[in-house]
DNA sequence: ATTTTATGCTAACTATAGTCTGTTGATTTA
DNA sequence: TAAATCAACAGACTATAGTTAGCATAAAAT
């Protein structure tokens, strides 16, 4: 894929994540989302839906919104 | 589908379609999307992707974060 | 009254999202 | 130098998102 809102997300993902000392593996299981799957979505991979992108934000306990941030 | 997540973004996108006095039609035509669709995802009977919710909100001219008000 | 506009709904199809296994390479830890 | 952790990546599969045509209903417009 490679759209520039998939790479903002992914993005956004990898930051808090990574901000949240959680690797790809950890998130999975509190996302209930495959391994590799948050590695794809990192790297705008796939076009994750709406299930999926809620999912993120609720193991990474935060908004939707602000998956969406544009500041970097 | 019917899940809270996707009911709660099938009613923003209808209220401010509605707002715009936009039919469904007319939205599908700016979002490049089709007719039938725009029903679904306001009915929440489809799991959009991130790919389409921005053309959605590129159509309505308004911000991603803006289809996830949960005011009302 | 009938034509037009708007929406709901079904069903079938095709494109792709999402799952899963396994391999590779880098880094860290013992 | 192993052993363990982490992530990139490929390939094959299954589930479902997204497309499209068509029919039904209701309301507004002529």
């Amino acid at each position: 894929m490679k759209q520039e809102i998939l790479v903002l997300f992914g993005k956004n993902v990898r930051k808090i994540r990574i901000e949240q000392n959680l690797s790809q593996e950890q998130l999975s299981y509190k996302a209930d989302l495959h391994r590799t799957y948050i590695g794809m979505i990192e790297r705008a991979e796939k076009n994750i839906t709406l299930v999926n992108i809620e999912k993120i934000a609720n193991a990474l306990n935060i908004k939707i919104q602000d998956l969406f941030n544009d500041n970097l």
